[in-house]
Parts: C-alpha cells; sequence; structure tokens
DNA sequence: CTGAAAGCGCTAACAG
DNA sequence: CTGTTAGCGCTTTCAG
C-alpha cells in the first residue's frame, strides 16, 4: 500500500570513519564536535558524513552523555487552552535552550500522573516540568527528587515538597473579588470546578488541588469577614465534560435557594456555564453575575463581556521551563523569577443581585 | 537552593542480578518481561528490583530493540485550539497502545519544521505525524520516507508525496458555502489567513498550504460558476498576530469598496477579526456577514452566533495517530479509515448584504 | 592530534 | 530453563 522504504541499516561513525579512511574515534569526534581533530581529518569526515547521509543517533549519543536534551512534561489537558498556551510557553523556552519536549497528558487521573512520571524518568528525560493533579499526595514527585532529576511545578504547588513551583497566588484576588461580589449584595455565590472528588464539597473540607483550595478559601475568608455565613453547597465539584457541568449549572440557578452569582474555575467550565444560563433564559448580569479564571480574547466578544481574573500563563510556561534548563545546566537561579501575578479585570458580567434588596448588608 | 539529590548511579540488570544471585541475562528476562524464566527466578529478581528501587533504561532498551515507543509530533501552533485538540486526539490514541509523544512546534516555519524533522529522526522515534507548513516544497519528509520510518500527514496534504494523510477536503464546503453568500448577494467576499506569503495573493496563484489552496479554489468557482469576477484584491495572507489581523480586517471593512461578508480560516483569526468589527461599530450580520472554519464552544455564545465550517479535529488526531500506529507495528491497513467531513452549520453571523439591491443577481 | 579499546545498560543469539 | 558472549552506536579513557 505504500513506500515501505525498506528501513535500511543506518550509516554509522563506523561506516563514516571507514570512508573517510580514520579511526572511528577521530571520526566521532569530528562528528560529534569534541576533542581534538585536525581540520584536514575533520574536512574528510565532514563531506563523507554528508557522502553517506550520516545522521547521528541521539539514543546511543545520550546513552553514553547521560544527558537527553530532553524535557518531560506532564499536563492534566492539553486540549485546555490554559495548558495549551502554558505549553506553548515551555516548548518555545526549550527550544531556545535546544531541548526538546515530551508531553504527557493524564486527564487530572492521578494513576495516569504516576505513570506518566515514571515513564519520562525511565526515558532518562533530563528534567521534568509537571502540574501535579494533587497537592496533597505525591509519591511520585518524591520519587522523582529520589531520583536526583531536576523538577519543576506548574500551575499547583506539592504542599510540604520543596520544589521551585511556578504558580499564581490566587487566594487574594479570590478574596478580593468574592468581597466585591457581596458588596455588590451576593450572598448565594458559586464556584464551579473540574477538580475530581470522592465527596461533595462541606465547608472545611480539605481541597487536593492548591489552585482550587486558594480560590476556595479566599471566598471564605470574604464570607467570614462580613460574619456571613460562606454558601457551601454552592461549591460544585466534579464537574467533568460539558453536559456534566452545564447539569451544575442549570442546577445551580434553579431552586429556591439559586446561586445569584457563579464563578467559573477555568475556560472550558466557563463556556459551559454560560451556555447554560444562557439557555435557561437568564441574563448576564442581569440575573445572574459571572466571574471566569483565565482571561481568553472570546471573553471579551460575548455580551455582556466577561469579568475575569487573569494569569499570565504563558510567562508561567516560560519561567518553568527556563528554571528547569537552569536546574539541569547547573547554573544558578535567577536572582529573582519573574512576578506572576493574577489580575481581576472587570468587564460587564457583574451586578447587582436582585435580591438586593433583601440582603442585609454592611459592609466596610 | 533546593535538595539536589546528587544523582546517584542509578540500578542497573546487573545490580539486581547480583541482588538475586542469578545472571545478568536471567535478570533481563524476568525484568524485561521475555524469554523463559522459572517462577523461582522471576520472583527473586523481581524482589531485588524492588528491594534496590530499579528502573530500566529506556534508552538503553530503544538502543537494542530499535524501537522507542515514541511518535514525533510536529504541528504549527500548540497554542491553537485547533491543534491542541487534535493533539489531544493523538495523545490519547498514543497512550491507549503505549507509545509516548514527542511535541514539536513550528509556529508554521519552514526551517523549523525541517530541524524537527531531522531532530525526531535523530532521537529515533518510531514514526511521524506531521502537519506540513508548505504543500508543495518538502525534502524533509522526503527525507524521511527514505530513512524508512513511517510517516503520515495531518491537516495539511503534501503534493505528490505517496503518504497517507488525514486532512478534511475544504473544497465542496468552501464552494458551497461561497455559493451561499453570492446567492445572498454578496459580491465582496473577503476570506483571511495566517498563511505565510512573500506576496499578497493574486488571483491564480499557487498557494502553499493545500489546505487554504482548496479553501480559496472553492471560492473562485462558487464566483465563477456565477460568471462574477473573483474579488482576489480581499484575499489576505500573512495575517499573524492578533494586531496585525485586526488591522487587516479595519482594511477589509472600510474603504470605497469593502467586504460585505468575511469568512475566517481558524478559530485565532476569527476572534480577532469580530474584535475589529465589533470595533469599528459594525454589526454581524447587518452590516457584515461571517464565517468562520472550526466549530469551537465560543462560536455558539456570542451573539449572534457564528455560522461556522467544523471539521473533525480531535478524530483527525485520533486517526493519523492509528494509522501511524498500525504502520509501525506492521499490521494491515484498516479496511477504510473514519470519513473525515467538514460540515457547515448555520447559526447567526450570515445575512443579506446593505449592497443587495445594487448587486446585479440571477443565480440557478 | 590520533587510534585502540573499554564501556554505557540492555537485548539477543548461542550453547548448555 | 540458565548462563556466556556479543553486540547496539556512540563517547571516553589512555597510550602513543
Amino acid at each position: 500500500m505504500s513506500t515501505e522504504g525498506s528501513r535500511r541499516r543506518d550509516v554509522t561513525v563506523a561506516d563514516v570513519a571507514k570512508a573517510a579512511k580514520v579511526s572511528k574515534a577521530q571520526a566521532a569526534r569530528a562528528l560529534g564536535n569534541y576533542g581534538a581533530v585536525s581540520d584536514d581529518v575533520r574536512e574528510r569526515v565532514l563531506a563523507a558524513a554528508e557522502e553517506l547521509g550520516y545522521r547521528p543517533n541521539e539514543l546511543a549519543r545520550s546513552m553514553n552523555t547521560g544527558r537527553s536534551n530532553t524535557l518531560g512534561v506532564v499536563v492534566g489537558d492539553i486540549e485546555n487552552p490554559h495548558f495549551g498556551l502554558a505549553t506553548r510557553g515551555i516548548t518555545d523556552t526549550a527550544k531556545k535552550s535546544g531541548y526538546n519536549v515530551i508531553l504527557i497528558n493524564t486527564d487530572e487521573e492521578k494513576q495516569a500522573e504516576v505513570d506518566a512520571v515514571r515513564v519520562l524518568l525511565d526515558k532518562r528525560v533530563d528534567g521534568l516540568i509537571v502540574a501535579p493533579a494533587s497537592s496533597t499526595d505525591f509519591p511520585h514527585l518524591r520519587e522523582v527528587q529520589e531520583s536526583g532529576r531536576p523538577l519543576v511545578l506548574l500551575d499547583r504547588a506539592a504542599e510540604g515538597l520543596e520544589v521551585e513551583t511556578f504558580a499564581v497566588d490566587m487566594g487574594p484576588v479570590s478574596y478580593e473579588s468574592t468581597k466585591q461580589l457581596i458588596g455588590l449584595g451576593h450572598l448565594r455565590i458559586a464556584f464551579v470546578s473540574t477538580l475530581k472528588s470522592e465527596q461533595p464539597y462541606r465547608e472545611g473540607m480539605a481541597l487536593e488541588s492548591s489552585q482550587i483550595a486558594d480560590r476556595v478559601d479566599g471566598m471564605r475568608r470574604a464570607f467570614q469577614e462580613q460574619a456571613l455565613p460562606f454558601p457551601a453547597d454552592l461549591v460544585r465539584l466534579n464537574a467533568g465534560d460539558a453536559g456534566s457541568i452545564k447539569a451544575v449549572a442549570r442546577d445551580l440557578v434553579t431552586g429556591p435557594d439559586p446561586a445569584t452569582a457563579i464563578i467559573a474555575s477555568d475556560g472550558l467550565i466557563a463556556l459551559s456555564v454560560v451556555e447554560a444560563i444562557q439557555e435557561s433564559g437568564l441574563r448576564i448580569p442581569d440575573d445572574i453575575s459571572f466571574i471566569m479564571y483565565d482571561d481568553f480574547a472570546w471573553t471579551r466578544l460575548i455580551s455582556p463581556p466577561l469579568t475575569v481574573i487573569a494569569q499570565p500563563v504563558y510567562e508561567m510556561g516560560r519561567a518553568a521551563a527556563s528554571a528547569l534548563i537552569r536546574k539541569i545546566e547547573g547554573r544558578p537561579a535567577a536572582a529573582s523569577g519573574p512576578e506572576l501575578h493574577p489580575r481581576l479585570i472587570q468587564r460587564g458580567s457583574v451586578g447587582a443581585p436582585r435580591t438586593a434588596l433583601e440582603g442585609t448588608l454592611s459592609l466596610g
């Protein structure tokens, strides 16, 4: 059915050496660009290599040098633009320094992540960047550290693990935005996340992802500060595919005591939540206020444009990769990494709730 | 600054063999799960391996077997959701068959693609999936074929190269949608693409990307059929970053003879074009009609929802990966691959042009 | 500067 | 079933 090209034996240094009439060692030196080689020899070797179509076998090279010039990257979902952008930051940076990237998708599945890390280690990548699915349970990350291979974390922290982490601290913005919503009269503020959890959220429950934990925590602080009860029943985890997210959203806006504001944990969730809201005939922000994490171009295009919490995603990827490469090459850590700060961007999706009049408020 | 873990020497089969008091060969067989090993030996070896924390060196393994269980994937821009989704299709499929993926981004730069392919070949990936930046100039793809390594193409064709290609044929839909626009009275239909080109488009000019060539061609056919002049001046290439796309869009809708309809070649372009349209105070579809390639969730959320040309992107990735793996493993090609068809989804962004009354029409 | 030889960690004959 | 002996293609001593 096709030109199967008979996978003919690759030409090796030995072949080149013979053709150039020098020793294998000299040929290797000329080809690998190391050691001492006379101009004459180099020329002959290079010519022979060209002639024969020699290509180095990087596997063999890596075996000897112990370096593969490859970075392992483990993320939850490359389809999610958040990670798409971060990955771009990583690959761009890697390429600049001559590294390649092996990318593994875990679907935020813990076991898949463990396997991924192991495979990468076995493949002898020079270092790893992982966005850990769990910030509390990570024996595989410890394993990486024990192996001595450089590791940096992206997007989420691993509590108690001594490792450079490139993530923004969402606590403060979450607090701020919640406070603002409360100030407008919102008491029923929902939060929707894909975070997997065996049980539904209960107040004070430990959350596996530091990223999500910080966000919920910021919300709670804002409520506490006003001595208002935190609507824990509106924190919804396990929002998986579009269908289930929409179901959650519908549930949130219906019923006797519906949410008057919804915060979506990422762009994919936001898309489905907004769709569900539109379908149920409610209007943003008149009937319900809306905030999402991450700032994508489409959020400016819909009406009203969405109020978002932006984070420097590309920059995070870039910073993670360059820190990792520094570690790999044994260079000292940069004096100070880039500041990775989130930012609340006010647009048009937040307003006072219809029930504002009923609320008992007194804000500082 | 951190726990540098002293990268201690890895434990090898030899170490395990010694600990288990068997020969290296037997240990290797037990560990590698091949050959004949008695239960007793296997047990002792596995126990010793566990004890010592043995991990196989996949590099060494690959050197011997000639298989790395790795697929090389070369795309233009992983940040573009189109490729994000396709990549997801690839990685999901690869994982199921036990393959990993090395991903390289070319930024649609021809030289970067050549380098990418070479690096992948040198790293001895088992096969390659590439979305070629050029459908007309691809010595590096020939090189791959000569190397005998399996190759499949994604998203774009390479004219004259005998290679399985997973892309949808956009000719017919492009023709259809253009015809429809013409039917509504549009004569000034623009097409905006990121395709790089030294020169601005002129009618009949050969386009480097088969994908784009097909689309423009479909448009031309529709005009020709109606004996209408094809507005070649409205085909805009080189639309790079958001800023330049917006500039192009502004240019299209201004001037003495502006476009009355715009077709965006992908989601990223669409985002910027729609934004530019909104900013210039024009309304879709009253002032200008709009169609984009690819169907993303956000296109349903903006008002009016966008008319799009959907394509099975994930499926393309999936199909490409599974075909490649089949080739690698020497299995016969599937009787028939999945049908990869595009589909025009009518939503609300297309209407009659304001100038419809002036047009001289007579459609079949 | 050059070449011979050893070895990276593993698999693959080949005899027992 | 088991052990011995060769390599895979390259880098790296170590002598010259």
